[in-house]
DNA sequence: TTATTATTTATCATTTATGTTAATTAACAA
DNA sequence: TTGTTAATTAACATAAATGATAAATAATAA
């Protein structure tokens, strides 16, 4: 499943912590990023390519900077995968209480 | 960040796959689960304790058998996550594009 | 050309994740 | 009690992820 990969990608600290940067700040170079907690380059680049294979940001070169930025597409992916269990969530019932009242 | 967490948790195809299970067919005892992809009891049980341990899944006792159903609120963060950025990934544009075109 | 900046690739070490088999615990059922 | 079912824990092997330093690449600036 595409989305397993997402959710893995997201599922490291620094790099969630890199598309939030990014989804609030726009796009940066990966070297903006290296202010964060003991990152050196060659982990951020590797933490960059992880995103990158899998779909949740793009790369473009400006001159010798890598300018990174958040596919929307990927964020979406995820809102429409959890929008799908909305009556379930919303209801905050588990999935038996749901169907249950669902018949009544 | 406790999301990061839960994407770590969903970033592995095999608790993917239980946690849609759980979500489309409600609460199921662990042992249903063993007919995926050779899975041994003791690897379900242990991605059991990761979902748990991210507050993905409760467990409740029956007898012998361990009943787990998702967690509601555990979607709903995703979602809320997602809904967060939705300005952003509904205009399928990137955030940069996005910024100036609300500038307008 | 030479130096500097930005990033990546190559190695290598270490940690974390995942899976296996064997043994253990707990609850039933005969 | 004895056997069976359900799940977990223990111990161990292997794979994958992460991080560091050193070297390489590429573009720009002096």
């Amino acid at each position: 499943m595409q989305l397993a990969n997402t959710f893995s990608a997201l599922g490291n600290a620094t790099r969630f912590a890199i598309v939030e940067r990014l989804l609030n700040e726009g796009e940066l170079s990966a070297g903006a990023f290296l202010d964060m907690d003991n990152v050196s380059p060659p982990a951020m680049s590797r933490h960059f390519k992880v995103l990158r294979e899998a779909g949740i940001v793009n790369q473009r070169v400006d001159k010798q900077r890598r300018i990174y930025s958040v596919r929307p597409q990927a964020v979406q992916e995820i809102s429409d995968w959890s929008i799908s269990y909305r009556k379930f969530w919303e209801s905050g019932l588990d999935r038996l209480a749901l169907a249950l009242s669902e018949d009544v």
